[in-house]
DNA sequence: CCCTTATTGAAAAGATTTTTCAATAAGGGC
DNA sequence: GCCCTTATTGAAAAATCTTTTCAATAAGGG
C-alpha cells in the first residue's frame, strides 16, 4: 500500500474525516522526499485541490503528526519543515542544500545512554540525532557554481 | 577565567562594544545551567539592568552565536532556546521538565557515518545529537506529583 | 437522502522576531 | 580626562509565522 493511502485510512481510524483539504495535503508529503514546510505543502497542494487554505495544511500536520504518521524536522535555518516519521528506530539524513532526506539506522547509542544515565542521574527517555551534509546531486551542482 | 568574563572579551576582540545590555545577557546566559529563550533572559537580565531592551538581548545572542560562544536549543516545543556553546566535540543531555541542560561527549558516529557515505553518496558534514529525560531532581518531583 | 456535526477558508488575533530611527554612550585619539 | 566618531540602544512599527474565531459547507452514519 502507497503510503498516502495508509495515511488516509489511519486519519480515518482516527476517528476523521476524509476531505479534499486533507487529501491534498496527505498526497504532497507522503510522497515527498524532501522536508517541505507548511508553506510548501500549502502552495502545492493547490495544484490538487485549489480551494485549499493555508490553516488546513496546519490542521492536518497536526493530525498527522499527533497519529504518528509526521513528524517535524529541525534545521538550524528554521523547525518549521514536516517529513513522514521514522519507522522504528529511525533518524534521518538531511541534504542542507536541497532539503532532500534519507531514513537510516544502526546508530548504537544504548552504551552512552547507560553510561551517562550512571554520572548523571538523568532518567534518559528519547534521543535525537540527525546527520548533515549534501547528497551526490547537490555536490555536482556545488562544485560546477565554483567554476 | 569564568565563562562571562570570556566571553565579554571574545567580544571585544570581535570589535564589539562592551555595553550593560551586553552584559546583562552575557550575565545570564554565561553562568545558567538551564537553557533559556529570548524573552527569560530578557526577564533576568532586566534585574542586572532595568533599562535592558528585548531586541539587545536577540542582537546580543546573534552576535555570540556567531562568535561561537552560544547555541541556540531546539526541542519539540520550541527551538528558541540558548545555551552555552559545547566545547569541542560536546552534545547536550536536556531535562524536559526544568530545562537542565549537561554536556556530554564519548558518542561515536564516525562507523556509522563512514558506512551511511558509503552507502547513499551524502557526504556527511555535521550532525545534532541531543539526548532528552528528567534530571533526578525532577523525577523526585515527579514522583510526588503522582502520589 | 437526510441530519448532525466535523471541517473548511477567510479574517482576526497572537506570538515571536526583525527593521527602522532618533537618541545615547563606548572607547580610540588627543 | 575630554572630544568625536560611530556602534549600539530602546521604543515603536513592521514583518513572519501560527492559532483562534466564526459562519458556511460537506462528510458520512443512519
Amino acid at each position: 500500500m502507497r503510503r498516502s493511502e495508509f495515511w488516509l485510512q489511519a486519519l480515518r481510524q482516527g476517528g476523521y474525516r476524509l476531505t479534499a483539504a486533507r487529501r491534498a495535503v496527505v498526497r504532497v508529503l507522503a510522497e515527498s522526499e524532501h522536508t517541505l514546510t507548511p508553506a510548501e505543502i500549502y502552495q502545492a497542494g493547490r495544484r490538487f485541490y485549489p480551494a485549499l487554505g493555508l490553516v488546513s495544511v496546519y490542521r492536518t500536520l497536526e493530525k498527522l503528526e499527533e497519529l504518528g504518521l509526521v513528524q517535524r524536522v529541525h534545521r538550524a535555518e528554521g523547525c518549521n519543515t514536516y517529513f513522514p516519521s521514522a519507522e522504528g528506530h529511525q533518524h534521518v539524513l538531511l541534504c542542507r542544500r536541497c532539503q532532500q532526506a534519507v531514513f537510516f539506522s544502526g546508530d548504537d547509542l544504548e552504551p552512552l545512554v547507560g553510561r551517562l544515565q550512571a554520572e548523571t542521574g538523568f532518567r534518559i527517555e528519547r534521543h535525537w540525532l540527525q546527520l548533515f551534509g549534501l547528497c551526490s546531486a547537490c555536490r555536482e551542482k556545488e562544485e560546477k557554481d565554483d567554476e
